[in-house]
DNA sequence: CGAACTAATTTGATCGATCAAATTTGTGCG
DNA sequence: CGCACAAATTTGATCGATCAAATTAGTTCG
């Protein structure tokens, strides 16, 4: 036998579509007796509404939306992995499904924004950055479409822009901050900052919060010293490791695990050096210690410490918030009313702690 | 305005809905001045069709599911990453899209097939692999759903099972297979195989590739000696590196990136601790080298080579034998008829090279 | 010129749900 | 008992497209 419908049901159990409907979507204003044997024979035939039907009528897909971007810089795309894992579960138990979709471009993204809207009548999108004159989140805003975005718009360098939609954002400088914390708990006072370019604010944030702690602790006079820039991968990162230890740094606080990495490799090449050469020149302090950001699976293979961003929660909220949205139109489908969930969101990172893996023992 | 309808733009038009609707799925019925008056239209007045009620009438949603796995086991993780951007932008091309959707286990996934089956309507899965018993592809088949697997159904180590469900996979023996080839051609001849343990068939098969190409070059002899499991982490790397160091190797082909990240950091230690004590040990040959699995991220960082597959064309390939799978139940939406595409397929990988990282000048 | 066809276009029904309004059932109370 | 009013249920219309069948226009040809 083919698939049930409401009509099939209704006509089984001697009631009418309507009260099958209402059962599913407003049990309040069924008579208990009947609901429960509705929801039996609902159980029994495994039905299920069909969400084009739904749909057509409501006019309400279920659906959000998000941009895929093609393989991400390298190292560091592991995050938004995490991420679309986590959104797809929010969403999923949260009854609505994630379809994907890829742009050349920022217009081109608006022009698919606008195509999803009209032909599967997306209900929401998830942006993963944003800038404060963007277009794609003016274009929205105007038409009034539920979006929210993972990461503040940054007017410039440390300025955060105010905007009026939705975002979730992680505090990369609570992050640094707490790296420095832990680093100076391990005894280090000479500690590094590696960080990319200085025009990109997410940048500039994580290097505000290292230097923010550095003076904190007394150490402000050794902020210009010991900030060095590099490009953001693992050669400059082993090569701005080179000029920090040479400024005496015993430790490096890093905006990404690929400078981390290359940081990582040098400081052991200079131990190394070091001790063949019988040069106790590092052997007086703790051992160099790097610390990476976002941790990725590299810094967990490697025993690489790493500022840890909550992406799980960051999904679950963007989800909360766009349902939330969203019930606030229709009559609450399963919205259970409660207190609204706050609109823009920081959360704070930790520091996962690790110890690099030995690789001293040859053989076994 | 509100979105036009086809209905709207029919008694604009003084036409009836109907031919609209050629004109967009049956052109060659519509006269051709028509067709050309009922274009313009279109197009002037931005109509698109709607997906809901389309789906409706034709029980076809025009969307592909996939599971989307957590976080994958680390390094290696990146290749799905790939895959997925390339299969949404396949997909979309094919004028389809792509739902992802989480599982708890294989037994929930085919739950999840179920719901949406019923509920979303969703024409086909892309699976990301399956063994030869799999509950979810025999689920699929018996219900008659289309779906496509990247991965063939093993049997066991080394033998290919024989299914009659569409897969697409890359040749991982004719990978190391080429490994071997360049690293024979670099001048090594005592080329060692790391990898991860022996009962999973994937691994055997990229070990068969290495035996063969070793066997061709006259080394057969070397093999039992040369190839060492070891636990698929950068831990293991370094440890089964050092073991085939001490039997010789100097070369090594690895099963994945982390495994051949942790060879390659074990050989530069051992390299680094050879010069120091003025041993000449390893001075002989070219300079060790060790190739990975997968072309991940941390490989490109590095400057590791590394077998690099082609999954942006085993993603396009699914997409095709999906479409066509699809285009023969339903008069040919977008198919351009042709020859069907081969319902299973594999693809060769290829070597990418690399030189290491110097990491040598400190400071600058 | 009109019968016999084919080509082009239109009409009514349908997919499976929800909305809004109408109807029936049930309850309280003068 | 019966009227008013709320609770429970049902009915008809609708969302926006396609299908299948009916209608009209246009050709061919004896």
């Amino acid at each position: 036998m083919s698939r049930p419908t409401l009509a099939s049901l209704a006509s089984e159990l001697a009631v009418s579509r309507q009260t099958i409907s209402n059962v599913l979507n407003a049990p309040h204003k069924v008579k208990p007796a009947t609901r429960e044997r509705v929801q039996a024979a609902i159980a029994a035939a495994g039905y299920r509404p069909s969400a084009a039907a739904r749909q057509l009528r409501t006019q309400r897909s279920m659906t959000f939306g998000m941009r895929l971007f093609p393989a991400t810089d390298g190292i560091n795309g592991a995050v938004l992995d995490r991420f679309l894992h986590a959104l797809t579960e929010a969403a999923q138990s949260a009854g609505y499904r994630l379809t994907l979709f890829c742009a050349d471009s920022d217009g081109d993204e608006i022009r698919q924004y606008e195509e999803l809207l009209d032909v599967a009548g997306l209900d929401g999108f998830i942006l993963t950055s944003s800038s404060p004159d963007d277009a794609r989140t003016r274009w929205l805003q105007e038409r009034g479409t539920p979006f929210a975005v993972f990461g503040r718009p940054w007017r410039a360098a440390g300025h955060p822009a105010v905007a009026s939609h939705p975002w979730v954002d992680v505090d990369g400088a609570a992050g640094t901050e707490a790296a420095v914390e832990m680093l100076l708990a391990q005894g280090h006072s000479r500690i590094g900052f590696l960080g990319w370019y200085t025009g990109d604010p997410v940048g500039a944030d994580r290097r505000h919060g290292w230097e923010r702690a550095m003076a904190a602790a007394g150490f402000g006079a050794d902020v210009p010293l010991l900030s060095v820039e590099a490009e953001d991968t693992v050669a400059g990162g082993a090569a701005g490791a080179a000029l920090l230890v040479s400024r005496g740094a015993t430790a490096v606080v890093c905006s990404s695990d690929s400078l981390a990495l290359g940081a990582m490799e040098k400081l052991r090449e200079v131990r190394q050096g070091a001790l063949a050469s019988g040069q106790p020149a590092l052997s007086g302090g703790p051992p160099a210690v790097v610390v990476g950001f976002d941790d990725t699976p590299v810094a967990a293979a490697l025993g690489l410490s790493s500022i840890a961003q909550p992406v799980e929660e960051a999904a679950r909220h963007i989800i909360r918030v766009l349902t939330h949205e969203l019930a606030g139109n229709a009559p609450a489908a399963r919205s259970v009313a409660g207190a609204p969930p706050a609109r823009q969101l920081l959360l704070a990172p930790s520091v996962v702690e690790r110890t690099p893996l030995p690789l001293a023992a040859p053989g076994r």
